[in-house]
DNA sequence: CGCAGCATTATTGTATACAATTTTGTGCCG
DNA sequence: CGGCACAAAATTGTATACAATAATGCTGCG
């Protein structure tokens, strides 16, 4: 390793690795993110570091305690819901938008990230197979050509991923390529009243994957103790 | 006027403070917001404007540009049919869900908020009116108990805000308040299909009701010249 | 008189210093 | 030995200093 600085971070390129650090679970849920800490590892200096928690505090992918500092964000049981919720009012349409007004590139770039979700999760990266998982979804929004959808997408798809790492009830292997594929064949027919059905049923999957029985989270502070 | 100052501005609040102005067209699109100014205004250092600052920047109602400095967003034409584009697909089904929750003290709220906005429109203060509005549209993804999706409502209502600023094609008063009264009978007769149906139309005349038929926007950087 | 190039000024970008608060550690007393 | 009070350390909150960049104005030449 060099004694140099490889790479000279910005705020938004140190928010873009945070998240997708957190995305890929490489930051579990209740992480404590120190600013001297964070701050040393980029290469930074505080303020630039608290730029980007701030940013990520507003994507709800990071809890900021005033005086105690940030945490890696813990969505409880309600906002799980919501969050899918919210999916669910925003996904169907706009995957019905997408399968409209898709390009060959665009076909073909969905399944190179379908490729290479299943490269990731042969080679056991479970964390880049869950991003890329993501991506496909955050794809179809920039496919319909709606970018403010697609901002709002790409949150609540990062939050699922939060959701995911601690409510996700089976430790199996992620299933839901399937639904992809179901998905990658309806936009392949342009038909957007069945793939606006299939995320539909997609999202619906994925609630039902969850557990979100609890109505309190025991292993919320409790577990960042004792994981760190 | 004290010569002490009479409130410890924080960060939020400060930002509550500028969405507000904003939202109430005190600060049209395209003011420069600098940060000295600012900070003396509210006597507070540039750390906390800029906090600020970036807070409403992922709001999308400021546009920071590299060392030029802060602006009041000027949504361009797309941006604003998006955003419409995004509330048709939130806000009739929330409208649904809070006819379907709405308690009697959620109605007086309501009532409360439009005599508030029919007081602010008689007394000639249409920025006030046109932020009540905002709020009645806000109120009801709160009844509906989503804050997940309120918060991207909220957002949006305030992006909806500039973009009656700048595409706003008639100047007599806001007329939508018929609207509002409809959809307060659908809320008292917990009607939700009904709601949602009204919700619908609301949304569909209030982009009627706007001039996005330009595809460039002259009087962006113009503007803000000349009338500064 | 007009414009190019440079100096000056103003504003933002980043780092650092200091203050405030919380957390942690220590010792005394019961 | 346990618990409370106080002190020390660590961390965040805010302000300020300095650097970098862009905007402005001036001067001299054509």
């Amino acid at each position: 390793m060099s004694e140099f600085e490889l790479k000279s971070w910005t705020s938004e390129s140190v928010t873009a690795d945070l998240e997708r650090a957190i995305h890929e679970h490489r930051l579990p849920p209740g992480t404590k993110l120190g600013e001297d800490e964070l701050g040393e590892a980029y290469g930074i200096s505080r303020t630039l570091v608290r730029a980007a928690l701030l940013a990520l505090s507003h994507r709800h992918l990071v809890t900021l305690r005033r005086n105690r500092g940030a945490f890696v964000a813990q969505p409880s049981v309600r906002e799980a819901r919501e969050v899918f919720e919210a999916r669910a009012l925003l996904e169907p349409r706009t995957a019905k938008s997408a399968a409209e007004r898709m390009t060959d590139a665009d076909l073909a770039l969905l399944h190179t990230n379908i490729a290479d979700e299943h490269v990731a999760l042969d080679a056991g990266d479970n964390g880049r197979a869950l991003f890329l998982s993501g991506r496909f979804h955050v794809e179809i929004a920039r496919i319909a050509d709606q970018s403010t959808v697609e901002a709002f997408i790409s949150e609540l798809i990062s939050r699922s991923s939060l959701i995911i790492a601690l409510y996700w009830r089976r430790r199996a292997a992620l299933c839901e390529t399937q639904a992809h594929h179901a998905l990658m064949d309806a936009f392949a027919d342009r038909d957007g009243p069945l793939a606006e059905q299939l995320m539909k049923s997609h999202l619906l999957d994925l609630v039902a994957s969850l557990d979100l029985q609890n109505t309190a989270q025991p292993p919320a502070s409790l577990r960042e103790a004792l994981n760190r």
